[in-house]
DNA sequence: TAGTTGGGTTTTTTT
DNA sequence: AACCCAACTA
């Protein structure tokens, strides 16, 4: 009895052919992960291949863990050495050997989207683009997709030779590829075009990760855009052994510059080909994966493939339509809460699936009022708040003088009374003089007319240095810690932001990050701290195992299942989208059909679809038709019957009566010199009181379902942390994301601290 | 220079 | 509805 008998015929096939390129074609829940995890461990144990010898790309840093769990179940040594991470760790891990090759320092800083905003802000301002008629949007958005399909600024000047806007679009190109280039940063995009680059100019290092690299899996293949293609195509070039698994009916990041043709023209590339099938589906019951069928099977772009199922029908499909979209987000909830209480269902069991992130509120809104534990993926990522951001300037600005976006963010932050005219006059010696911003910093004195600003910049540029020449000595924790003091950041965001409490435990969250991050590595960096930071998708960071509903698009719940899968909002203009409706390219809509049919096949024992008549999008109403896709639905695979009520009338009043729908409005920017305390009772008690709501109901439900709090502690439990090691727990709270959990550590003292971030044991 | 106000825009999806 | 930005005022 081995380990690969558990599979079926073609996903051994999958496993066991090894040499020369490989399509496998994986249909949803077809055991698409079992196979690649089983091929790996196949390869070290049969084949007796070196760890180091295989590459394996993913979609997401979640992804590649758990395959590298999993292959360390299976084969129990050496997973560490395998090469195992998304397309843009991998690039990064390269670039950081090489990219001096490429006139950039290894230590380059990755830019993120409102990075590069900021950047095309100023070159907009510099080249004189209007940016009414151009778009900063518009024109970063021309850039990254050039890139997908590496169009290097010089390429991109000749082909917009007549085209009034495209040339202004490749000016603004031409000058942002060189203004990176300058702040020595990468945008995400760029970590890939570098690594071809770098592949194309020097062959000494391309042969070297092509020796290396003997084995090569991409997983998602579908969603791979061109310039990763030609990545992988470059590396697998010496020994071809190339296993690319993906299906073409999934392929949902078109607009992010994913090619299909990449997977539907695989044969073409590479004639000798093997080509597999995964039809069976080990995932969903009969009626769900009839409905997957049927819808996907409008689309005529595909390599064609029916999925089947051993299991039995399952039961049928419910279809739910609402006169509003609140009324829609009130079953939703109320429909969980039921299955739980009635034991059909856990909370972790069931996800809620939308289109567009602006429809998790109203959800979010009526699981706060049933005191449902749930967990929002996706919006407001961690990394994206303003008070991390800040923190995070300092310490690139620290790690890498040259970029501009930092400082420039950070210089005024807490006021130092350094304005924009200061900064303008700063930067144009900079760019007289051909210095970074920085440099321009610390020669203030020769710089003309900045008069007594002068005297403002100094103390910064001190307090830089000074951290500088700390780094080693006191580490990043230390380095952390003493920035946000040294720089009075709390008392800053006491003074200047909206309910700093919560600002400030966000920021207290990253020295726990960066804590956690030092005691994992044993050779902790600055740049990898931020490198690491920079590359974590929102998904990345859920853990399943907690049992809370998961409330996520359509885009990040691919590649995971649920037992109860809700869709929400179905209906014309919302899924699809209002954008694709009125495309005239087929091909828009067929890409909503796929996303359809990712939707669909998540679901593994019981799938609901739901629309409303009415909702407000925009701040206007909107009416909308049922979604062409639920009508592509057979008739006998649903059950359209009114939703029964399935609780007594006043549990439901009670339930209602808790709305947050009269909150009052209030404006949330930042008040002009707030007396804390008059902010404190004139906004916050709404908001703590809806809070306070929560927790009584959170422990009411957890009274009569007997739910747990899906922490595997509790108040009075000894944990242990990764580095503040053991302590009690004082108190678990209740927050819309995630659980506060406050420890008091033996030695380190008292902590407050997000659960899903500080990764606490129960001893 | 800092803070206020009013007007205009929007992401649909993300490494 | 929420956010961002430019123009205006103290």
């Amino acid at each position: 009895m081995s380990i690969y008998d558990t599979l079926n015929d073609k996903q051994r096939m999958g496993v066991e052919t090894t040499e020369g390129p490989v399509l496998l074609l994986a249909g949803a829940g077809s055991g698409k992960t079992r196979v690649l995890t089983h091929r790996i461990a196949y390869l070290l144990e049969e084949e007796g291949v070196s760890p180091w010898n295989i590459l394996a790309i993913t979609f997401t840093n979640k992804a590649a863990k758990e395959m590298r769990d999993r292959v360390d179940r299976l084969v129990g040594y050496g997973s560490e050495q395998i090469w195992v991470a998304t397309f843009h760790a991998t690039c990064v891990r390269i670039l950081r050997r090489y990219a001096d090759r490429l006139g950039y320092d290894n230590n380059f800083t990755i830019y993120d989207t409102d990075d590069q905003k900021s950047v095309m802000k100023d070159i907009c301002k510099k080249l004189n683009i209007d940016t009414k008629m151009f778009k900063e949007r518009a024109i970063l958005g021309a850039i990254s997709s050039a890139k997908d399909e590496l169009i290097s600024p010089m390429q991109y000047a000749m082909d917009a030779f007549g085209d009034f806007q495209k040339r202004k679009i490749s000016e603004a190109y031409t000058e942002y590829q060189n203004t990176l280039k300058k702040n020595n940063a990468m945008d995400f995009d760029d970590l890939i075009v570098k690594t071809v680059e770098l592949f194309k100019s020097c062959p000494e290092v391309l042969a070297q990760y092509q020796n290396r690299f003997r084995y090569i899996m991409v997983d998602e293949y579908q969603d791979t855009n061109t310039a990763q293609f030609e990545l992988v195509r470059l590396l697998a070039e010496q020994y071809r052994n190339l296993c690319v698994v993906g299906d073409d009916d999934q392929s949902i990041y078109k607009f992010r510059g994913a090619n299909i043709r990449n997977i539907l023209d695989f044969e073409d590339t590479y004639p000798e080909a093997t080509v597999i099938k995964l039809e069976q589906n080990y995932r969903s019951m009969g009626n769900i994966l009839a409905a997957a069928n049927a819808v996907i099977s409008n689309n005529r772009g595909r390599k064609g493939k029916k999925l089947w199922t051993a299991e039995s029908e399952g039961s049928r499909l419910h279809l739910r339509q609402f006169d509003t979209a609140q009324e829609e987000a009130a079953f939703i909830a109320e429909d969980i809460r039921s299955k739980n209480r009635e034991g059909e269902a856990s909370y972790g069991d069931c996800a809620v699936l939308y289109r567009t992130n602006a429809q998790a509120r109203l959800l979010e809104e009526r699981m706060v009022v049933l005191g449902i534990p749930y967990t929002v993926v996706g919006g407001q990522n961690f990394y994206g708040r303003k008070e991390i951001k800040d923190v995070l300037a300092y310490l690139k600005t620290i790690d890498n003088g040259r970029d501009d976006v930092a400082v420039k963010r950070i210089i005024n932050i807490p006021k130092r009374g350094i304005g924009s005219t200061s900064i303008a006059k700063v930067q144009a010696y900079a760019d007289a003089q051909e210095m970074s911003f920085y440099d321009a910093l610390c020669r203030t004195e020769e710089i003309p007319g900045l008069g007594k600003a002068a005297a403002k910049i100094a103390p910064f540029v001190t307090l830089i240095q000074g951290f500088r020449s700390k780094v080693d000595y006191y580490g990043l924790e230390g380095l952390l810690k003493d920035l946000i003091q040294m720089t009075e950041y709390e008392e800053y965001l006491k003074e200047n932001e909206e309910e700093p409490e919560d600002r400030i435990e966000n920021v207290q969250e990253l020295v726990n990050k960066v804590i956690t991050y030092e005691a994992e590595h044993d050779q902790p960096t600055l740049g990898e701290f931020l490198e690491e930071v920079a590359l974590v998708a929102e998904i990345d960071n859920v853990k399943d195992d907690v049992n809370r509903v998961l409330l996520m698009t359509l885009h990040s719940a691919k590649g995971l299942e649920f037992p109860h899968v809700y869709l929400a909002g179905m209906e014309d203009g919302v899924f699809p989208s209002y954008m694709n409706i009125t495309s005239d390219n087929r091909e828009d809509l067929e890409e909503e059909r796929r996303l359809a049919y990712v939707g669909i096949t998540r679901a593994m024992k019981d799938l609901t679809l739901t629309c409303a008549k009415s909702r407000m999008i925009h701040g206007q109403t909107q009416y909308n038709m049922m979604s062409r896709f639920v009508k592509e639905i057979p008739d006998e695979l649903l059950d359209r019957s009114k939703p029964k009520p399935r609780f007594s009338e006043e549990e439901v009043i009670s339930a209602y009566s808790h709305t947050f729908a009269q909150r009052p409005v209030y404006d949330y920017r930042p008040k002009a010199v707030p007396k804390p305390k008059e902010t404190a009772t004139a906004v916050k008690p709404f908001v703590s009181q809806g809070i306070g709501d929560l927790n009584k109901i959170v422990g009411i439900s957890k009274g009569i379902g007997g739910a747990k709090s899906g922490l595997e502690y509790g108040v009075g439990d000894r944990v242990s942390h990764i580095k503040f090691g053991e302590g009690t727990v004082l108190s678990v709270q209740e927050d819309p994301r995630d659980y506060k959990v406050t420890v008091v550590f033996d030695k380190a003292g008292q902590k407050v601290m997000y659960a899903s971030f500080a990764k606490l044991r129960k001893i």
